[in-house]
RNA sequence: GGGCGGGUAGCUCAGCUGGCUAGAGUGACGGCCUUACAAGCCGUAGGUCACAGGUUCGAACCCUGUCCCGCCUACCA
């Protein structure tokens, strides 16, 4: 046993137990089986390159769920898999490419998608390794990808459904347009950004008059695609401009002077240019006065032929910068001035986003969506914490058509076909030979491709099958829990809830727990420009996966970020150093110990103290996990583990492992404190997987692995109060002993005498009983005597426990005033809870209203308060 | 503009279906290399629970208002 190193070293342990469950396959569930099910689908790491610190979190939590659940006898799947990530996964090739020299319009479509594949066959090798460094539970042999072909037919499945349904259809609106990707994306992609921008004050003169109509805008290059300049109708400035002309600066066309009441009168100087096919206001005053629509960008955000020749085919900042030049110089500029506003961002490149008039597919999500708020309000989805509740009901009670289509090349083609002979369109699920209205073969698919999160709505089912009526999907559908973090509600969750509602008639989960999202130690949005970011490799590598887990999920509270830095990281790994050497120490003291001798009735009192607290610990940790309050079953372990078995329970057993004749108590401290520390295992084993394999399969054990050995039952008839009742008085006589010790500095290596007065005789007898051999453990002395009464001993230190005294005889070791100090402060505090107690007990309300077993506490530690108090008085006056 | 969450120890946070002496991790200070663990052990200090009212026998917790902070959401040019 000498040969267990002394810290814990978890690199070989880690990899060697994790080769070992792949062998045995027990993260591969069965598609039949007696057990309950008990599902999870992993939210689909994107391809786009390393994991961040945010999976390991939301790896471990799901770690947590499926290895719980599993020692429960359940039949529990991990579904694991990948995410094509669609642009988001395009943009970190082009800027690869662009290291190289190249581009993506100079390797064409079929290359650069050749690329991608390669790219995620590295990427996909690369996450699956970190979480299996990670320890996750997942069941490999059934990872999928949602551009794999299974996943794909899904995906034409879905949309062919839902086109014949008629919910999705071709509008040619205003849509987000992002001219560096080039592409049309949804509302949700789009982040407001504040920014420091400027409003530019420009003059448009008025047909046959001196007057000019001066307007306000953010982005004076859309000037060019004006069809109409707007007041407010009741505004007596301008009411006498309305139905007159105004002429655009520099392209010098006509634009009729409207009256409208979106117009704020209170803002800039209460007229604006109207630029229907460039903002979304404009747009609907536009549809109001059937204004023309004319469209100034190319898809790449630069000017196209509608802005004259100075400005065609520039950048649109570019343009924005030459045109105030341009407006200066003619004396259009009135001023500038600066202006905070929130500008639309595409949320993958960080570009400025362009209202834009472009044809786009929409699915109309209405219908679905109200199918999903009916299966949150009737209970079938319960989300934790319940809060995000609201933001579900409110994202989708007012929501909006989704656009689909994307102009990209990475993601699912969209299963149409266009006829070149009639110009019809045919959707289908599978390549047709031939069109469906004129039977014509010339067919060329569309080359837009579906919004990433299209696939990733299906992703419940589709892993599991779906289309077809799998076994798998029998089972496992719908999963018990999604676990994912808040920011992906509506990206993700609110969409896989309405797909999985309209395809399986079922939701698609029943609980959805969305938990925090990992900040640095001072609560900011970790990121590696900022270098606040930790690495989850380097981490686990320096720390062990387990002690990383520990942290992670021990910080895990109920809020929208928690704070983690290095040193709640050191504290995880040093709470896995202190279950390694309490097993070491354990594991040392077991030789020759036989594990099939049945222990009699010889229990001592820690025994059935530390079987009490580990039921109670069963009861929390198994309770907490079901609330899915995961730091809250950290915590209770950490307690347990640290502050009961180590602090108390190991160091009263050494009296009996090391110095003890009696061979029989020495068994039944090895038999008790070894099924406690395998019980502990296995509570333990969820959050930290590799290090409780290691230590349950050096002690005794039945069974092959911690994996699959069962979850601890907590048993109400195994709960001791007395026993604990009675340990928290030993153990408050010892802190108080130590305390003593430590205050008046009394070297670690003197022994000391302990005097203790009793009134009671239980106390007395539990005292006399038991102080003998637990009190080494902490402390050395010599004698101990118990008694009804003590004379105390002139220079002596005390203590108080309620009617409980104790004397520490410090000849030559004392100092009166630090003693006299000491007891004063301690004086003062039991005065002032003494009388805050007499006060409510004298309030004659609280004594009527207060529930019996209240007034019944108060009544006891205004007892024991009483009783300290008068002691400490007297001690006081012993001292002079 | 609307909505949500928060303000508790130096730091990061628990506790909030009202009721033991308000806790933890981390940091600070003092003492220990005590044969499981210095990634450890022992002791100590540190809090008007943002502020002001209210409800109640009783409030960190419930209600109202105020002041800060963060987030989500929205079309103010």
């Amino acid at each position: 046993m000498a040969d267990i190193p002394r810290a814990y070293l978890p690199h070989e342990i880690e990899k060697k137990w994790y080769t070992f469950w792949m062998e045995k396959g027990y993260f591969h569930a069965a598609e039949k089986s007696d057990q309950p099910p008990f599902s999870i689908v992993i939210p689909p790491p994107n391809i786009t390159g390393n994991l961040h610190i945010g999976h390991s979190l939301n790896n471990s939590l799901q770690d947590v769920l499926i290895r719980w659940r599993k020692l429960q006898g359940y039949n529990t799947l991990w579904m694991p898999g990948v995410d094509h990530a669609g642009i988001g996964t395009e943009i970190i090739m082009e800027r690869k490419l662009a290291d190289r020299g190249t581009s993506r319009d100079e390797l064409g479509r079929e290359k650069f998608i050749e690329r991608m594949w390669n790219w995620k066959a590295e990427t996909h090798a690369t996450i699956r390794e970190q979480l299996e460094q990670l320890g996750c539970s997942c069941d490999w042999e059934r990872e999928r990808f949602t551009m794999d072909e299974g996943l794909s037919r899904a995906v034409r499945t879905a949309f062919v459904k839902l086109y014949n349904n008629g919910l999705i259809y071709l509008s040619t609106n205003l849509t987000n347009w992002c001219p560096t990707c080039r592409t049309g994306i949804s509302n949700l992609e789009v982040n407001p950004v504040e920014i420091d921008g400027h409003l530019y004050h420009i003059r448009y003169p008025i047909v046959g008059s001196d007057e000019f109509l001066e307007i306000a805008t953010t982005r004076p290059e859309t000037m060019f695609g004006d069809t109409a300049v707007a007041v407010h109708p009741e505004d007596e400035r301008y009411q006498h401009l309305i139905g007159k002309i105004a002429i655009l600066p520099i392209l010098g066309r006509k634009l009729p002077v409207i009256g409208d009441d979106y117009v704020d009168r209170e803002f800039g100087v209460g007229a604006l240019k109207v630029t229907p096919a460039h903002d979304p206001n404009d747009y609907e005053i536009g549809h109001r006065h059937n204004l023309e629509q004319i469209n100034i960008f190319n898809p790449d955000g630069t000017l196209n032929e509608n802005v004259g020749q100075a400005y065609h085919g520039i950048d649109r900042f570019v343009c924005r910068k030459q045109l105030v030049e341009d407006l200066r110089e003619r004396d259009y500029l009135i001023k500038i001035l600066p202006h905070r506003h929130a500008v639309g961002h595409h949320e993958r490149c960080n570009q400025i986003i362009e209202p834009y008039i472009a044809p786009q597919w929409y699915l109309n999500v209405k219908p679905m969506a109200e199918r999903a708020i009916e299966a949150v309000r009737n209970g079938e989805i319960v989300f934790r914490p319940k809060r995000e509740e609201k933001r579900f009901y409110q994202w989708m009670e007012n929501i909006e058509p989704w656009p689909i289509s994307r102009q990209r090349w990475w993601g699912h083609l969209l299963p149409m076909w266009h006829c070149q002979d009639c110009g019809k369109t045919t959707v289908a699920i599978d390549t047709p030979d031939r069109c469906h209205h004129c039977d014509s073969e010339n067919l060329s698919q569309s080359e837009q491709v579906l919004d990433t999160w299209f696939s990733s709505a299906l992703w419940p089912f589709s892993t599991m099958g779906w289309p077809d009526e799998t076994a798998l999907l029998k089972t496992f559908y719908p999963t018990a829990v999604l676990v994912t973090g808040w920011d992906i509600l509506f990206f993700w969750v609110a969409r896989m809830t309405m797909f999985g509602l309209q395809f399986m008639g079922e939701a698609p989960f029943r609980h959805v727990y969305l938990h925090a999202l990992v900040a640095d130690e001072h609560g900011q949005k970790q990121s590696k420009s900022k270098g606040n970011a930790i690495d989850p490799v380097p981490t686990m590598q320096e720390y062990g996966a387990d002690g990383f887990r520990f942290a992670l999920i021990f910080s895990n509270a109920p809020n929208p970020y928690i704070a983690l830095g290095q040193s709640q990281i050191e504290a995880g790994r040093r709470f896995a150093n202190k279950i390694w050497n309490a097993s070491r120490f354990l594991l040392m003291n077991l030789e020759g110990f036989d594990s099939s001798v049945s222990i009699g009735d010889n229990l001592s009192l820690c025994d059935r103290w530390i079987r009490s607290r580990f039921n109670r610990t069963v009861n929390d940790v198994t309770v907490a996990f079901e609330e899915y309050r995961f730091s809250d079953a950290a915590h209770a372990l950490y307690e347990f583990v640290w502050h009961e078995f180590c602090d108390w329970y190991i160091e009263i057993i050494k009296q009996r492992l090391y110095y003890t004749d009696n061979l029989n108590a020495k068994h039944t401290a090895q038999t008790v404190a070894a099924e406690i520390l395998e019980g502990t295992m296995c509570l333990l084993h969820p959050m930290m997987p590799f290090i409780t394999e290691e230590i349950w399969q050096q002690l005794p054990h039945q069974g092959e692995s911690i994996v699959v050995t069962r979850w601890p039952d907590h048993d109400p008839a195994l709960n001791d109060p007395k026993s604990e009742d009675a340990m928290k008085t030993i153990m408050s006589v010892i802190d108080s002993i130590r305390s003593i010790r430590g205050e008046m500095n009394v070297p670690p290596s003197s022994e000391i005498d302990v005097l203790i007065q009793a009134p009671d005789a239980d106390i007395r007898e539990l005292l006399a009983n038991h102080l003998e051999e637990y009190l080494p453990a902490f402390t050395h002395f010599s004698r101990i005597f118990t008694a009804e009464h003590q004379k105390k001993p002139d220079a002596a230190a005390a203590a108080v426990i309620g009617d409980i005294v104790i004397y520490i005889p410090l000849e030559g070791l004392i100092d009166i005033k630090k003693e006299k100090a000491r007891l004063h402060k301690r004086l003062d505090k039991v005065i002032k809870d003494l009388d805050s107690t007499q006060k409510t007990l004298n309030n004659s309300s609280f004594i009527e209203r207060a529930p019996e077993a209240v007034v019944e506490q108060k009544r006891s530690r205004f007892g024991a308060l009483k009783s300290e108090k008068e002691k400490l008085t007297t001690n006081l006056e012993l001292l002079g």
